[in-house]
Order: C-alpha cells, then structure tokens, then sequence
RNA sequence: GCGGGUGUAGCUCAGUGGUAGAGCGUCACGUUGCCAACGUGAAUGUCGUCGGUUCAAGUCCGAUCACCCGCUCCA
C-alpha cells in the first residue's frame, strides 16, 4: 500500500468507491455495524468463495454446512458460553479502572477468588452489593467503587411471538457450535470418515464491551471456520498442516508477505479447553498495535465433543429446571466417555475414541478489509497519480470492463453485444460515457482486471483493445477470443 | 466506561453571530478520440441530532448520536 497510513484514509476509500458504508447512516450511524456497498458486496462474495474453495470443494476430507443462527440454549450451557461469556464490572472511582466484581478482594484478605461459579446477571444485578470493603487491585483504594455494570456477552432474543410462551434464547456468538451439534448427522449422513471437517461460513455476534476500529472488531461479524476431526495422537500433524495451508490461503491471494505473520499463543494465553493456538496476523495501517488478527487456528483438543455429550446427559435437568439455565449444573462425564453417542468407531483397529478437533477460524470482514488495504497502490503516471486496487484476479468486484473508443459509428453495438455475452460467465460492467482514459481510471480504483475498448480497428479485423490494470500495457485480441482469454487470464 | 479530538455537498476541506462556499468527483451538451483533456452548463446541504441564548446560530451554551486517537476491557 502507498499512503493508506491511517484508518480515516481507509474508511475514505472504502466509502468514495461504494465498499462500506456505516449502517443506518442516514439516522446517525448505528455504533459498529456496518453495510457493505456494490464493490464490497461483491468483494466480500469473492472472499467467502475464495475459502470455501480451497477448505471444502478441493479437498476431498472436507464437508460443508450451514446451520441456523439460533440454536437450543443447551448448546451454550455445554459450551461454556453461558456461564462464562457474562460478568459484572464495577469501576474504581478514583484511578477509573475495571475491576469484575467477582476479583475484588476484601481489604482483610490477601487474594481475590478467581472467577469459577456461575453468574446469574439477573440475580446479582439486582442484589445490593457491598463493596464498601472492596480493595481496587490498581491503586488499593477501598471501598470506591461504581455501581455494577452487567456485561452480557451473548445477545439474547425471544423466540415465540406469544408474550406468555416465549423462550429465551442466544444469537451464536461463534458458528464453531452448530458444527460439533451436527457432527454425528454429518458423520452418518455423508460417508464421511475421521480424519475430516466440516466447514462453515455465517454470522456471529458479541456484545464486545468496546469495539472500535472501524469493521475490525464488530458485534455482528462473519466467520469462516473449520472444524477438523482427527484421531488424538495426530492433532499436532494437522495442526501444523492447517497451519500451512491458511497462511498460503492469504499469500496466494495476493497478500504481500511482508503484511503476514503468525503470532504462537503463550501457554498462559491458551483458552482452558485448547493444547494450542497461533493467530494469522496482517500487518494494518491502523494507528497502533499495527499487527492484527485475521485468523485463529487452534488444537481444542476433544474439549467441546466430550462437553456436548455431557450436555446430552443433562437434558432432564433442562425439562425439569423448565429451561432455566442458572439452575442447571452439566453433569458429570461417562467413565465410558469414549463409547458415547458424539464418540467415533475407527473400523481399521477397532478402536473407539472422541475426536481431536483442530480449528481455523477466519474473521470473513477482516479479511475482506486486509484484501482491500492491501491491494492499494498509487502509481505515478505521466505526473499524475493513479489510484489503483491491485486484487488478485478471483478477488476483483469486477473482472472485465467493455467501453466503445466512442459512442458513435456503431461502437456502442459491437461492445454491448460484448457485454451481454461475456457477463453470462463473469461479472462485467459496460461504459460509454465520456473519455476513454477517465474510464480506465475508474476501473483501476474498483481493481478492475482488464478493460476492453471497441475501437476502429474492431470494425476492419474483429480485434479489440485489451488494456491491463497492473502495467497499463495493452494489445489486441479478436473479439470471439475474449471469453477464453479471459478464462484464461483470470483463472477461472 | 474514562480522557482527548472530529462531525459543513459523494470525497477532501474553508467558513470573523448577519444571503451556504471551494477543489475534486458526478451529470448534460459541444469538441476530441487510447490513459483522470478542454469548453459551457447543471444537480447535489435536516451545516450529525435535539434543545437553549440571541433581533439573528454552521459559528455561542447544554445534551445526545456517530467516528478517530489513547486508556480500560477482550470467556
């Protein structure tokens, strides 16, 4: 990228050229949400295909899915999600920082108790808390302390339009569950054996506490994610092998090396459930902290298959709690785990185990975002600048545009025949109007692989002008060989 | 949630309490015809929103929304 140096520049761009636009804009914006706008429709469209491409259709051990947003509440009692994805914060009143109420220690007391039991927000919002002996742990001031704030990391919604009959239930905070719920309907629907995935692509939600950063860190975002099944005793192979195969994901299209990285989680950084972790990081042009997330690949070991039938197991306490979660404690595991209904018979040696699971998880929004910042370029030409989005080929919102020299002399008949031909096999954009030079400018900023120009020429031999965005080189090419060479050019 | 900053045309930004501006972009016409050409003309504004002060508010005051920077937070 050239001068793309701070997030204002990028959020420029991406609204002059009609990629993101800020939700609900015309009301004042509705805080961190976002719409994507004809070019980043079709940007992102290409980004999800681009993945589902390379995890699901060339592979031959990967399956794809696509589950529903809502799913039973259960599903987050097992996860952990319920209990764990909600605390209550309060504020020291004299240095400002956040404390979860649940940390503070009593100024009698040395230590404060790590956070293991649930919390019901209901009930501990509503309690009188007493913090008046509460010590802050960043500048030891007692008993200073705000209100509690509730934080609830799972949106929640009503499912049932009768107000009487409803239940309560969570918007996924990650697509990752609805895979391990349907790993057995996958498992005994597809012929499918282990080691294999499942792969999905769809949105999430989190009540992030603070969001910022433009599309960077969103409630409402998309994940691509993976979940790889393999035999414990081979997870450290496919880790690894993941690991390869999603960071040339990015090089092979077209993310500069020097812009990636991995980033190895510490141990004490590692999620209870995970054996290991290393984040895909791009280098942004934000003001700090420059390096950023794309991309989290993680062994979770057999954590959320085992956690799931102990959900299983736990149903009668559901009915019998009338689904009130808070009442519900998981039951314990089957000594005989292994022979479970989420457990795997190996048919070769006859053994039987719970799935390792390794998991990529790409953040859809932030890729599309890396894709476009990095693409950027401004060249110099003839003394003047030129915009131009350099998008690997399968990533181009637009891959050929068709203009007439001149919208006379029959030109505009050859090259809307031309249009309506090729736009059957690629997305393709027609424009007669004004110079030819300012037309081939603007497809440099919507990164428009290759322009064709009807010409005078066309008219004598049947060959059109082929312009290239990268180098601005152009040569001629018959007319009834622009699908091939197209095809061609642009691999598709 | 705290501190700092910003918000005026699609974009970048001027604008001293007294008629809403420029450049770029967009559109039309003419000329031209292979790299943002030229000429003429045009359209586009709840000045983020709401309220207050004032004869008069884009400008002063208050609140609020959104974004940016820095904290905080990030199972």
């Amino acid at each position: 990228m050239a001068k793309l140096t701070k997030l204002d520049d990028i959020v420029s761009l991406c609204k002059r050229r009609g990629f993101i636009f800020q939700s609900s804009e015309i009301y004042g914006g509705l805080a961190s949400c976002y719409d994507y706008g004809p070019l980043g429709a079709e940007l992102k469209r290409n980004v999800r295909a681009a993945w589902w491409k390379a995890v699901v259709q060339m592979r031959d051990d990967v399956v794809g899915l696509d589950c529903s947003i809502l799913m039973h509440p259960m599903v987050w009692k097992s996860s952990g999600h319920a209990d764990k994805f909600a605390d209550l914060v309060t504020v020291c009143k004299k240095c400002n920082t956040r404390t979860r109420v649940d940390h503070l220690a009593e100024s009698d007391k040395p230590a404060a108790a790590e956070h293991t039991e649930h919390v019901d927000i209901e009930v501990e919002a509503g309690k009188e808390h007493n913090l008046g002996g509460k010590v802050c742990p960043a500048c030891g001031t007692v008993g200073q302390f705000s209100k509690p704030m509730a934080f609830r990391l799972m949106f929640e919604t009503q499912m049932g339009a009768n107000a009487d009959d409803t239940m309560t239930l969570y918007l996924r905070p990650e697509t990752a569950q609805g895979i391990f719920a349907n790993f057995r309907n996958v498992l005994d629907s597809s012929r499918v054996k282990i080691p294999f995935g499942i792969a999905q692509i769809g949105k999430s939600f989190r009540n992030e506490v603070t969001t910022k950063a433009f599309i960077f860190r969103t409630r409402e975002f998309e994940q691509a994610e993976l979940e790889f099944f393999c035999k414990p005793g081979t997870d450290d192979n496919w880790y690894n092998h993941w690991k390869e195969q999603r960071f040339n994901w990015y090089l092979n299209l077209g993310i500069k090396k020097e812009n990636l990285r991995f980033r190895d989680h510490d141990p004490d950084e590692l999620a209870h459930y995970a054996k290991a972790c290393v984040d895909v990081e791009y280098k942004f042009p934000f003001g700090s902290g420059d390096w950023q997330e794309l991309e989290g690949i993680a062994n979770r070991t057999d954590y959320d298959l085992r956690q799931h039938q102990r959900g299983m197991r736990t149903m009668n306490d559901w009915f019998e709690q009338k689904g009130d979660l808070s009442k519900i404690t998981l039951r314990d595991e089957d000594p005989d785990y292994v022979k479970g209904p989420l457990a795997y018979f190996e048919e070769e040696t006859r053994e039987r185990y719970v799935a390792y699971v390794i998991e990529p998880s790409a953040g859809v929004d932030r890729s599309t975002l890396a894709f476009l910042v990095d693409a950027y370029d401004e060249d110099e030409v003839n003394g003047e600048v030129r915009n131009v989005l350099r998008f690997h080929p399968h990533l181009a919102p637009i891959k050929a545009a068709i203009f007439p020299l001149v919208k006379k002399d029959g030109l505009p008949e050859i090259g809307r025949k031309l249009y309506d031909d090729l736009k059957k096999h690629f997305n393709c954009f027609y424009d007669e109007k004004g110079a030819v030079g300012r037309r081939y400018r603007r497809q440099d900023e919507a990164g428009t692989p290759y322009c064709m120009t009807i010409d005078g020429q066309t008219k004598e031999d049947g060959t059109v002008t082929v312009r290239e965005r990268d180098s601005m080189v152009q040569c001629r090419v018959a007319i009834d060989q622009i699908k091939s060479f197209l095809r061609e050019k642009l691999d598709l």
